[in-house]
DNA sequence: TCGCGTGGGTTGGAAAAACAAACCCTCGCC
DNA sequence: GGCGAGGGTTTGTTTTTCCAACCCACGCGA
């Protein structure tokens, strides 16, 4: 996924050449489920091999997994998340609540996390400064590069 | 990007399902901005036009985006963004910061987001219950479905 | 020791998508 | 009457994806 084109400086479109392909962010969800093994990850994600091969390249180039044998004679191979892979959990779950929202009768959940607070975990986005629910209405936009337009309201 | 395989029922899948093709998530990004218009997408996502086009049509089709005619003679349509599109700016958000973070100086941040309560956007993925950051070690995940592998620790 | 199964991939060829450039149509304006 | 804008569609080429088959090293059981 190429980055090399997109006209606009935007840490979106970065992030999307790193995890924006086919199967990748499903790579990340079974790796942060613990699911580290290329049998898995095949069955899980259902991707074709090569694909999934390639993909797994890709994330380790990038630093969001690390492989390391778990085994010598044969040598087996374990996919885990760095860092870096474990921060995307977060968006990851974001992303989940939204399609729970606004893509199933939200009472047909395929999967509940549960929260170490001991609820059911519905994740919501805020702000640092002031704790408040991030709504569209509420955000200001200042690109730092030029090339930009911006523009005014936004909703339907 | 097929659903239609992923053997695992999962709102993270059907989610990419709809969004997870090249642009999509730019396009929206772009929508939120307030740039609406056929030209300004073309310019600012850098995507060629009839893939673009293929996009669009996707989008509305899943109900993210509204087509609008905004002058006859000639027509001329505009792209608007739903509340269901407009729900998945704070996972953009919340992307976008993961990419400041992990792919950038961070002082190079090349859009800075300003919230209604005065200060810089820094979204943070929160527990609605207890209202604490998301992180990875405090998660477990509870399939609702069989057919599902879980495991133990999970980082690198 | 022979064959079978498992884990972790690689290879080859066909089908689907992306890409780039050119094209089209309707109009407004000079 | 020609030019340019806006919003796409068409055409032909290049990449990706997909699928199935294959490969290799080993452990096991008969």
């Amino acid at each position: 996924m190429a980055a090399t084109k997109d006209p606009r400086p935007c840490s979106i479109a970065d992030a999307l050449a790193v995890v924006g392909e086919k199967y990748s962010l499903l790579v990340l969800r079974e790796v942060c489920l613990g699911n580290s093994r290329f049998d898995q990850l095949v069955r899980n994600i259902g991707a074709p091999r090569d694909v999934l091969a390639t993909r797994l390249r890709r994330l380790v180039d990038a630093g969001l997994l690390t492989k390391r044998a778990y085994q010598d004679r044969p040598q087996r191979f374990e996919y885990r998340a760095t860092q870096a892979g474990l921060d995307l959990e977060p968006v990851l779950m974001s992303l989940m609540a939204w399609g729970d929202r606004h893509l199933r009768g939200d009472d047909d959940r395929p999967m509940v996390i549960e929260h170490s607070c001991g609820n059911e975990l519905l994740p919501v986005v805020t702000c640092a400064a002031c704790g408040a629910e991030v709504r569209h209405e509420d955000l200001t936009a200042h690109p730092q590069a030029p090339g930009w337009t911006v523009k005014g309201p936004t909703a339907a």
